[in-house]
DNA sequence: TTGTAAGCGTTATCAC
DNA sequence: GTGATAACGCTTACAA
């Protein structure tokens, strides 16, 4: 396939060595070789371009060297549904990592806990992130599982997992909060579809708790599940313009935010004179589109590393004394907010 | 490592049959079993939960069913490099129709041929999607190879290789056209930096060939060469504000064009009334802004489509005719341009 | 300090 | 139809 594909055999043979003293070699057991035969393998193997194989290493090794990133198939409008600028700076910043500690990702989408299960024998998979899991969801396979498990916004607690999650429930708290505070009554929520035990549940839950702790009686009909892509905002805001009285509104998605103010701006609704929107994220958006977007803001870059770092540790065996951690958020003050 | 990790073996003696009948089965070569026996293995599979180690498969078939998505690493400025929705439903969608075919996607991004091609024998890699490369760059290492190599937005051509392009210098060629078409003379061109050989260099040149046809004197102090994140196009806004008679602006991307529009609107010079932008890609962001950004649309999706169907066919064996497909754009009209 | 040999899970060749 | 056996490239006891 290649043009050379040079073995430890060939090195062994080409230095008049031992395959096993070459392998010594090269996995730094450099204890039992002379200083001498050191130096001529590794001529050798630079010589030679010897890699190893990895798929040779991983039969033998029980580990792989595999990391996989694996996200929970969704039901989505279609194209363009992963317009997200998440999980591509995300997937990046935890490939550079992994790289530089000689680990492989490998990105999958799974449906079922078998596809899951059997991806992971597929290849002896060594390291395991997962998005966005909801209760209960692969917990059955995950909690059999004895690699590191790093979770990544989830609500799922386990003694073998790490989570690396938000504090969700208090940002979309701090959301209605400051609607509130700024004098409205009338805040509608907008988000994704709401699934149980997940980070949008939390989300609800902490605009939720705002409204009853400032006796805002909770109106159903002000939530809205609306998918997160151009055309489904652009309904949604139809149906904002038409609630009488709302003035506030709670998203849980920056770029769902923005979606929906095109929209009401497009139905001569102006932000924030009509309707005051709070956004979630902080994704550099919120500073391109007018009004700028007040929202809440995460560390995504920050929830990457630490992601990582939770990894590297239970791969080394070392179990990390936390085995999870919540980031703060905090309100960013901008434009899309009125007093009323 | 897993509760139970059932071989082939496993199998064979469950069933009392020997290993080579086993792997016939589950290779579909069934014309040389007896249906009772197939049944019965199947049975064994199915209770064992047997899953292919795709390690020992890969050591002895020479076909790993991994495809790699190659990134070149860039110089980036600091962390929120990737907050490009492209990559990212580019990715996904690929991962998507490689799965459906048996295949697996690793991520990795490289610095040199040398560790490319360490990688690509690391795992005896099968195809490789590569994108942005620029001439020359890693062309000594990739020519050598015979697996297939799938380009995305490269200019590069050589008969091994499939190239998913777009028409770059069509595309800018028509934005600059159609600021002039609207009275425009002194345009300028932002881009993050150009490069031999690469798709910005292409849009570059089809901007110049606008102004050159229409008798505009190219002026390089015209043209900027600025990081996509936020606080560059913020820097850059600056700059431009600065250029006496400046009317018109060409981006090469949606998101620098957003990120200079909210710095422009930051120092009072008002879009389209000041200045005229036109942008590139089409993603929602430009429904997002104000004024809703005009822009050259490609159709991300086709691309990723595309450069999947290119690999899935060669790797069948299958040449495709065409070695190249260069996709079309068009502008879009919106609201960011104005009449002089 | 170095070498021999077995074995990881799979497929392929060839014999029965 | 079915089954030994070897081989893929590597690591690891165990010898020498």
């Amino acid at each position: 396939m290649f043009y050379v594909m040079a073995t430890i055999k060939d090195i062994a043979q080409v230095t008049g060595v031992s395959p096993t003293t070459v392998s010594n070699v090269i996995n730094g057991k450099a204890g039992r070789v002379s200083a001498d035969t050191i130096s001529k393998i590794e001529k050798a193997i630079e010589d030679l371009g010897y890699v190893p194989n990895m798929s040779a290493r991983s039969l033998v090794s029980n580990s792989s060297k595999v990391i996989a990133m694996v996200n929970h198939v969704v039901t989505r409008n279609d194209s363009n549904f992963m317009e997200d600028p998440f999980h591509s700076s995300f997937t990046g910043a935890i490939e550079q990592t992994l790289r530089e500690h000689g680990y492989y990702l490998m990105l999958r989408t799974v449906e079922t806990s078998e596809e899951l299960m059997a991806f992971l024998r597929n290849w002896n998979v060594d390291g395991l992130f997962f998005t966005g899991i909801f209760k209960d969801q692969f917990f059955d396979v995950l909690s059999v599982l004895t690699i590191p498990i790093v979770f990544i916004d989830s609500y799922v607690r386990h003694p073998n997992f790490c989570n690396i999650g938000l504090e969700d429930f208090n940002g979309s708290y701090t959301a209605a909060k400051y609607l509130i505070s700024h004098g409205h009554k009338r805040i509608a929520f907008a988000s994704p579809s709401i699934r149980d035990g997940g980070v949008l549940q939390e989300r609800f839950l902490g605009y939720k708790a705002a409204l009853t702790e400032s006796s805002i009686p909770f109106d159903k009909d002000l939530v809205f599940e609306y998918e997160m892509d151009m055309s489904s905002c652009l309904n949604l805001s139809l149906e904002l313009v038409k609630i009488p009285d709302l003035t506030g509104l709670v998203v849980t998605a920056d770029i769902m935010a923005a979606g929906i103010m095109a929209g009401l701006n497009k139905q001569g609704v102006r932000v924030p004179d009509d309707i005051s929107v709070v956004g979630f994220d902080d994704i550099s958006l919120c500073r391109m589109i007018t009004p700028n977007l007040t929202t809440i803001h995460q560390d995504i870059t920050l929830k990457g590393k630490l992601a990582v770092e939770f990894m590297l540790q239970r791969l080394k065996g070392e179990r990390p004394r936390e085995t999870e951690v919540i980031l703060p958020t905090y309100l960013v003050e901008r434009e899309s907010v009125r007093t009323l």
